[in-house]
DNA sequence: GCCAACGTTGGC
DNA sequence: GCCAACGTTGGC
């Protein structure tokens, strides 16, 4: 079972914000380019993904799991782009910073350290545990 | 098909 | 708010 990473500013979409909508879940949108866009299309119903907060606060704050697999956003002018929908899991105990994952060598190959700018990423096996083991699961 | 210009993201 | 990094666009 792959594990993922997805973006969000809190301004506009905070892990709080993903918490309230609860079990029904919401789409995740606002994929912009085609790298995230094939991670996003392998994701799978059931597959859990850190939820992290770009800009303000720069930290991997709670797990998201996929409800609805990759489908076209209707939205989309350019039609090129999707979405996913995902529900609220859990909120860490302790949210793990951007600082700490930089820190940290185990994480150091992350794409959140490697490409900052993909909002849609995939996560290790050894990555996922480490940053819940950081983040008091 | 190359590459310069432009727009967007995200850390600082 | 600034700017570096990166992806995309469009002229040639």
């Amino acid at each position: 079972m792959a594990h993922w990473l997805i973006k969000s500013e809190p301004g506009h979409w905070s892990c709080r914000d993903q918490m309230k909508a609860g079990r029904k879940g919401t789409c995740w949108n606002g994929v912009r380019n085609h790298s995230a866009k094939l991670n996003l299309m392998a994701m799978r119903v059931g597959e859990q993904a850190f939820f992290y907060h770009s800009n303000e606060g720069k930290a991997i704050v709670g797990i998201v799991e996929i409800i609805k697999p990759y489908y076209p956003d209707p939205f989309d002018p350019t039609g090129k782009f999707g979405m996913a929908d995902v529900r609220a899991v859990e909120a860490l105990k302790k949210p793990v910073s951007l600082d700490a994952i930089k820190a940290d060598p185990r994480l150091a190959k992350m794409a959140l350290v490697t490409n900052a700018r993909l909002s849609v990423q995939p996560v290790s096996e050894s990555e996922w545990d480490i940053v819940r083991a950081e983040g008091g699961l």
